[in-house]
DNA sequence: GCCATGACGGAGC
DNA sequence: TGCTCCGCCATGG
């Protein structure tokens, strides 16, 4: 149990269709300007936790690929795809369309 | 226990 | 508009 615990909370929460940023992620989890550490829980649980981590992306709505990830950061783009998610030719999403908005109806925990 | 690196972000040039 | 540098915290050697 950890601080990521939080950004987990918070990435289960970006609801089918939407797409959160590291930052914004990390200033909803508590941590803001931890962007970083977002990424990180994100590749430590990646792995086995049922956190939609391909949801999260970088400030320039783009998919941040990493030697990290073994080259299947093609498998983000799919999930995203198959949610109804648009990728721009340059791979980049429009986050004017995309970005999940927090504060409508899912209050979070309060 | 210390040093270097990393799924990022924002400011500066 | 695009590239570079610094800062934050946790993990790994």
């Amino acid at each position: 149990m950890s601080s990521y615990d939080a950004i987990y909370a918070v990435v289960q929460q970006i609801p089918l269709g939407k797409v959160a940023t590291y930052g914004q992620v990390a200033t909803l989890a508590k941590l803001p300007g931890q962007a970083r550490l977002v990424g990180y829980a994100l590749y430590r649980v990646a792995a086995e936790a049922d956190v939609p981590w391909h949801r999260v992306i970088n400030a320039k709505g783009e998919i941040s690929y990493s030697p990290l990830r073994h080259g299947m950061d093609y498998v983000q783009r799919a999930l995203l795809e198959r949610e109804g998610v648009q990728f721009s030719p340059e791979g980049k999403i429009d986050l004017k369309t995309y970005l999940w908005r927090p504060d409508l109806s899912s209050a979070s925990f309060n």
